[in-house]
DNA sequence: TAGATTGTTAATCGATTAACAATC
DNA sequence: TAGATTGTTAATCGATTAACAATC
């Protein structure tokens, strides 16, 4: 079955799963394990086995009844799918406080993708270097971007400064922009943004916990006993 | 109507736009304007006019024919409903370099968040400041979250580390977790969990990125203009 | 008033879940 | 073999979108 009319190769959500199966497929794969069935998978990720199937099939792993899937090839195929396989190099462009920290995580390398560099207007910051990245001044991006064929950027300037600066990782040359700012960016049809909106998940979580507790009198002391059968300690 | 049933008091993927809206109507309130449509808001947020008005009216606003929506009430209106009216206090545990970004990024105050203090457990990191903010034992954690009244944590712990920092958190009282490690976390009942997933974003963008424009040669030099209808390939 | 805009009720769309025959 | 597990086809569920009367 070729993909089809919308160009969409899998449905977004089944794409937003597909990081969490490669998670645990490679984890199996470190513990030693050469076969999962996608029950055991829906078991440890809190889903429907049908869906974790489902899931898997878009990636094109084909299963055997009573053995299930392949670790190594599903770990293959989901990366292949994801375009995971290749490290592709990304810019940081704003150093601030997150700017910083993401130019510094090795984390996203297990996701194919490695900074290179970081980007920042302020003249104070250009020259150095964060946690042995260089910070480089804007008017080089251009330069770099073509140099090393440089397709993905972390946006992470301050929210006025968000649409400038994607008007100049646009006119560079960057092909996809992963925005970490509450802007909604005004770009070129060409241009793929994937804005990361902790404010939609922040706020997730105070209704939940409204629902689940509900307002709490302020300031009042509980005593001792906190919840269920903990034996924890402290 | 009352909400219902299951308890939601509204649909997840509307919670999650709302901060959307929430930035906008503030934006609108700073440069003055009283009312806004409906229409108006969803050009602006790229959305369709009648799931704004449905969203907002989950929060119980009420809008005027002709006239629109009152930004004041709006605003007041998604505040209550997400209860980022009141400011509530947090913690970051893990204090590495996601840790350290969080620690010191003063923009969750706009979403009613305040981090008052972080907590690691390597001794060298315990006793020094980042940003300002106390890095403290895990051992001080309970009587931390109990006499500041402490409901939510931030986790920012190694993936390793993670259930074990999540047991100890939900051992000293803690009722939300909004976690940005990869790992699925065992808590009680009472305690709510938000993932917040890095991965799941960046698997989308890659796979937008291959949809508009393909796999790319590997250290091909560009010439001149790179564009539209090249016949990539290998 | 006239017409832009709301809120409600109904239709559509897409994702998740269920059922079950095929199979190793 | 027997039975656990897959993949397919159909049913359900929930969110988004459409239509339109009410209204300021």
């Amino acid at each position: 079955m070729t993909p089809l009319s919308t160009g969409r190769v899998a449905p977004l959500p089944v794409v937003r799963r597909l990081p969490a199966y490669l998670w645990l497929l490679r984890k199996l794969r470190a513990a030693g394990r050469t076969h999962v069935s996608g029950t055991h998978i829906a078991q440890d990720l809190n889903l429907e086995p049908i869906q974790v199937r489902k899931d898997l099939a878009y990636t094109g792993v084909v299963g055997r009844p009573r053995v299930g899937f392949e670790v190594a090839e599903s770990i293959a195929r989901i990366e292949a799918f994801l375009n995971w396989n290749n490290t592709r190099d990304a810019v940081v462009v704003g150093t601030g406080r997150l700017g910083g920290a993401l130019l510094g995580y090795e984390g996203f390398l297990a996701y194919g993708l490695s900074v290179v560099a970081g980007f920042d207007s302020d003249p104070a910051r250009v020259g150095t270097e964060i946690h042995g990245k260089p910070v480089m001044p804007l008017d080089r991006l251009e330069d770099l971007v073509r140099r090393l064929n440089i397709r993905m950027a972390i946006l992470t300037v301050p929210a006025e400064a968000a649409q400038v600066a994607t008007d100049r990782l646009v006119a560079a040359g960057i092909e996809a922009i992963w925005n970490f700012t509450p802007v909604k960016l005004q770009v070129p049809p060409h241009v793929v943004v994937q804005r990361e909106d902790l404010a939609a998940g922040l706020a997730v979580l105070s209704v939940m916990l409204a629902e689940a507790h509900g307002a709490r009198a302020p300031a009042i002391e509980p005593e001792s006993a906190p919840s269920e059968e903990d034996t924890s300690e402290a």
